[in-house]
DNA sequence: TTGAAAGCGTTACCAG
DNA sequence: CTGGTAACGCTTTCAA
């Protein structure tokens, strides 16, 4: 049914081989041969077998991505960055999500080395503390884009989420606010900890008082600022303002803001994590703490990349910055 | 380096032969020699190569995805049900994005088939009109979703878009709204021109008159629909509702009306199009017409699953809906 | 400059 | 129930 490179050289007219080589451009095929090998291939329309080739050549010229899901906008981002990265070096990625499920994680991980991929990048980890099992059987680099897990065939890329929350809390105190709540992530991520880290240290840095009534659960979703808001209504005196895990969860409070008619940011100010595109888009655009999304994703791929070469690599971290909009 | 079969071979003490069949579970092999393989395979912490597999099995459980770019919301919730549909009949994605480029388009299809991938999935497709050149050495089944072509290797998956935005001008009418506006997509989108034709089919049906100046050019980003209510506000009399093509569009509508004071609905009702989950976090919540997003997504997997069961496998159409909410 | 043949890691057919 | 071997479609020595 599909056209192989054995009737391309049976229609050139030559050994397999050398129709390999012609279409390769080999240095030692002659022009003419080449052009005849050429124009067969072409009136046939063979496709080369990119499977056929990985066999051969041991290596799939295909990276392995797992997320936890691709409706998640920041983690859309990075998939975004990733994808350019690699397509601009020639990769092509299989991609598997995790819905969060550290099991599922594991299971993508499996699959893709068994796919052969050339290298794996994990976007926001939900379960490293599986990885070492799974890493005795897995050959091929990994990298960990916001998570680390000290082993030889595993690098970083990593935001500074702690240095990111403190900048969010110190720009607040500096605004004169002095009741920051703190709206967290899920346990099993590694950036909600670091977040709630950060938090936690700014206000100790700047002396004010560490309540714990003023820290508020969450998973990350709209729903989490919703009920957070409502929580806060009943705490008095209540806080002034509020760093949220993420952008999404600072939606929620904005909504249930907008639906109770507490102004913000006279009322409460907000602050999100992540600057995802919608943030400039909220009523009032919301203020938030970004990443290098795109340079974070590049950076996962070059990493993977230059290992792959057999250069000596490492993790690399970088700095958030704070995106002042209307919300505090 | 990576353990394989006759590695596992070796150590049970069999040929790859019954290693294979071993753990393919194979009823005609006794239960003593695959308990003795597969403890092998364990201790060797054996991966079977898909690649080899592929190779001579001539199917890879590999679905191709192209997208435009997953970072807009509405084609992230296609790719996301078409990654769980396809998960859960054992079926990896390769995801290749477009960027709105015909010529990438092409040349993801073009991967892809190299790639040997079971069947192909393009979301909202850009280029179809270059399709048939590809098509006549392209031999896997595509589905198409957002868009038709005629071709024996062609099914679609259709939202009905001309419906919906019947639906959604007939609301506003409904609700005493008279000088309704629109806000188009990219010409490159077939959604667009769909349901731009809805837009006037119902005015039309209506028996509203066609005003041009109410009718705004777009790109189905936020900015587009900032601008054009900026251009509204200079009509007169202005319009008093406006249907966008989607619901990125709307925000821009809402954040620009936020900005200027103009209020959402008293002096401009306003309705997008996908429901992505943003819309009911926005201030106002946003009414907008949905699509069965969930549903489509599946469907284009199952289509191309049976179809390459040997089932006759046809098009399928998806009606909208409207979600009321507090814009219009 | 070209060809024959080995080999990549599997599966499947044919014997035994 | 098990083993030998061909085959999948390509690249890459090794020879000529």
């Amino acid at each position: 049914m599909t056209v192989s490179l054995k009737d391309v050289a049976q229609k050139a007219g030559v050994s397999v081989a050398t129709a390999s080589r012609a279409l390769a451009d080999h240095p030692r095929i002659s022009e003419a041969t080449k052009q005849r090998v050429r124009q067969a291939a072409a009136e046939l329309g063979y496709m080369p077998s990119a499977i056929a080739r990985s066999l051969v050549k041991q290596e799939t010229r295909t990276l392995g991505v797992v997320t936890t899901t691709v409706t998640d906008p920041y983690a859309a981002e990075l998939v975004r960055a990733v994808e350019d990265a690699a397509g601009a070096a020639g990769y092509t990625l299989l991609l598997l999500t995790s819905h969060n499920l550290p099991r599922r994680e594991v299971a993508a991980i499996r699959a893709l080395q068994e796919r052969r991929v050339d290298g794996i990048i994990v976007i926001s980890p939900r379960g490293v503390e599986h990885y070492p099992d799974i890493l005795a059987h897995v050959t091929v680099p990994l990298v960990l884009v916001n998570h680390t897990l000290d082993h030889p065939r595993v690098r970083s890329v990593m935001a500074d989420n702690r240095q990111g929350a403190r900048l969010a809390v110190e720009y607040l105190v500096d605004l004169g606010y002095r009741r920051v709540a703190f709206i967290g992530g899920p346990t099993t991520s590694r950036s909600a900890r670091e977040r709630l880290h950060g938090y936690t240290e700014a206000l100790r840095a700047m002396e004010l008082p560490l309540d714990s009534r003023l820290m508020f659960p969450g998973q990350g979703r709209a729903e989490d600022g919703r009920r957070a808001l409502l929580a806060m209504l009943d705490i008095t005196p209540p806080p002034d303002a509020v760093l949220c895990y993420n952008d999404l969860t600072a939606y929620g409070i904005l909504a249930q803001a907008w639906a109770l008619g507490v102004r913000v940011p006279d009322d409460l100010a907000v602050i999100g994590f992540d600057n995802i595109p919608f943030s400039e888009l909220t009523a009032p655009p919301l203020t938030t703490v970004a990443q290098p999304t795109e340079a974070m994703g590049h950076t996962a791929v070059a990493l993977l990349l230059r290992w792959r070469r057999g250069e000596a690599v490492d993790t690399v971290h970088f700095d958030c910055t704070l995106v002042e909009r209307a919300t505090a």
